[in-house]
RNA sequence: GGGGGUAUAGCUCAGCUGGAUAGAGCACCGGCCUUCUAAGCCGACGGUCGCAGGUUCGAAUCCUGCUACUCCCGCCA
């Protein structure tokens, strides 16, 4: 649509062009947007206000010549010249219902494209370490790194999702020592305690798990307990598989999938860190000082160098990361998205460096990232911090057992990362319309409702009858509803191509209000049969989108509620 | 001190990558269920887009400088 007017436009020009009326040198950029409001008619460009200097005309006066030049076509209702000198284009009525025709058409492929023409793309998220359950903060990360996969497979990329964890460094080794005092009957509060040990209930049932001989299966782990409360090695395996498979069933408890466990481990034992290091050190950006080993990150950016290999013969986390990264480069991911908590944000710097600094062609602002702001749990207009069982910080299934996956993964990702998001349980909790959730989830279940109350009325509706009656639609209301389904997949592609998940949830709440609003209005189930078969197929239609729209951020779309 | 993020209605937040009169929801006030689901709708109220400059036909949006809040700044991950 904006291709042809922009084709109409420039015709417009080379023809002014032609006779005189414009100079032969200029060179016009054609921009074609949507117009804000109705009142604008449905699209308009800033042509005019744009040319007017190298033109030396008024921009309203130019508007005019170019009106006046604009080739006859059907979709072109009529112009208008307004504002400063906004040509804006009324499209005519059929054109603009061919939207309904084109998602009952399409169903769940509607909004879809392939502009990822089938590459691979690796997401990688939560990645929280086995260290305890998952909090809210993770919760965020899962709602937008699970959404941010869905945008993109919905757009044409070869979608990897990635879970990265250490399961050896010195927190792990903190948490077998835990359990293991556990184990003999210790608690936080006994002097024998570890320092920094893991205070929370849920080491006291890890405990028991362990002394009972469990057996754990989690996604890719899988360990029987031998019970010896001497072994910490074997605490430490049974205490990782424990906790992954703990988070596996919060995971699955909020309906996110991942296809790629990685182990920090695993780069240690294949080589890979030791490889880097050589690799680091052959392209010369490496020093010694004070007994430790360091990279001058500096030369790519970074305010300062880090150390990579401490005096004591150990790695810092920066090398694995480093190492990380460049496995997945190797794996040919050139598009990766990092969906990470904002208090990580300074490992991006040192990454990004210390990729440079292997010297591989690696892209300079590879790999992308979203980082996300903090989550705050209100209840009763109070901060509600504690978990007992996790010992500090709210968990993700509290939230999702007293909210609902639904409500819970709405919340999560309705808001953009970089904006702190205070999560209202309350709000959350609402059977109203003070939650958007149910709003739209409710315009949906209603448009089903519709379909069952049309058989009980002993009615039928066929989509390929209703395309007849398309021309029946044409009030404000449904104006409103055409225009704002036909945007959809432009909301989709602009979501996917800026790792923006929240714009679908802004644009579902738009579209669902617009439904309700005309539901209100009109009544569907009338005995006029071409008005009802062409209301139907608006509802339809509209239900269609908010399927798919909600299927993007996770979310069910209930037929009854 | 250095860096990231944020600042829009009383509150929680959008704002389509620079467009026309800045929008929702909540809260508050007033209306709408003998008719398809009232988890809904309609109306009213509510703004110096943190402050000051700059860029241009045009700025909440881009640039610079301040201010406030927040996160990070370890040979921890």
């Amino acid at each position: 649509m904006k291709q042809e007017l922009t084709r109409l436009i420039q015709q417009a020009l080379d023809s002014l062009v032609e006779q005189g009326q414009l100079p032969a040198d200029i060179q016009p950029q054609v921009q074609i947007d949507r117009t804000r409001d109705k009142t604008h008619g449905d699209l308009a460009s800033n042509i005019a206000l744009t040319l007017a200097k190298a033109a030396k005309q008024a921009p309203r006066d130019l508007a005019t010549l170019i009106c006046a030049a604009l080739p006859q076509a059907d979709l072109v209702v009529r112009t208008e010249i307004a504002g400063p000198g906004f040509i804006n284009f009324f499209l005519s009525d059929s054109n603009n219902q061919a939207v309904v025709r084109r998602i009952l058409d399409e169903r769940e492929a509607f909004g879809r494209n392939n502009s990822g023409g089938g590459q691979k793309v690796q997401v990688e998220f939560v990645s929280a370490n086995p260290t305890g359950p998952l909090h809210v903060g993770h919760g965020r990360g899962a709602a937008v790194g699970d959404s941010l996969c869905r945008l993109l497979a919905a757009t044409g990329w070869d979608v990897s999702s990635e879970f990265y964890y250490n399961d050896a460094g010195a927190q792990i080794n903190n948490l077998a020592l835990s359990v293991q005092a556990r184990c003999r009957g210790l608690g936080p509060d006994d002097p024998a305690w570890p320092q920094d040990g893991y205070r929370g209930d849920y080491i006291t049932e890890l405990a028991q798990a362990y002394q009972r001989g469990e057996k754990i299966d989690a996604e890719d782990q899988h360990v029987t307990a031998c019970g010896d409360t001497d072994d910490v090695e074997a605490i430490r395996q049974f205490a990782v598989a424990y906790l992954r498979r703990e988070q596996d069933l919060d995971l699955k408890a909020f309906g996110v999938h991942f296809d790629v466990y990685f182990l920090e481990s695993s780069l240690y034992l294949s080589g890979a860190v030791e490889a880097t290091v050589q690799r680091l050190v052959e392209q010369g950006h490496t020093y010694q000082h004070e007994g430790a080993m360091w990279l001058r990150t500096t030369d790519f950016g970074d305010d300062k160098d880090r150390v990579m290999r401490k005096s004591d013969g150990g790695y810092t986390y920066f090398l694995p990361d480093v190492a990380y990264h460049q496995n997945k480069w190797q794996r040919g991911f050139q598009r990766v998205i990092n969906e990470q908590g904002a208090d990580h944000h300074s490992t991006v710097t040192r990454v990004r460096a210390g990729l440079q600094a292997l010297q591989q062609d690696i892209p300079q602002g590879w790999p992308d990232y979203v980082l996300h702001q903090m989550v705050t749990v209100m209840r009763d207009g109070e901060e509600a911090k504690l978990s007992k069982r996790a010992g500090s910080y709210h968990t993700l299934r509290d939230l999702i057992d007293e909210v609902g996956r639904d409500a819970t993964r709405y919340f999560l990702v309705a808001r953009a990362p970089s904006s702190q998001l205070t999560f209202d349980i309350d709000l959350a909790l609402s059977q109203s319309n003070d939650n958007p959730v149910y709003y739209i989830q409710y315009a949906h279940a209603r448009v089903c409702s519709i379909m069952r109350k049309l058989g009980e009325q002993g009615w039928s509706w066929e989509a390929q009858d209703a395309m007849q009656h398309l021309g029946e639609l044409g009030d404000e209301h449904e104006k409103a509803l055409l225009r704002r389904l036909d945007r959809y997949p432009e909301i989709v592609a602009n979501a996917a191509a800026n790792n923006e998940p929240h714009t679908i949830a802004t644009y579902l709440r738009e579209l669902a209000g617009d439904f309700h609003t005309w539901y209100n209005a009109s009544k569907m189930l009338v005995s006029e049969q071409p008005v009802r078969d062409a209301r139907l197929a608006l509802s339809q239609a509209v239900r269609q989108v908010i399927a798919n729209g909600l299927d993007l951020l996770g979310v069910s779309a209930p037929e009854v509620m």
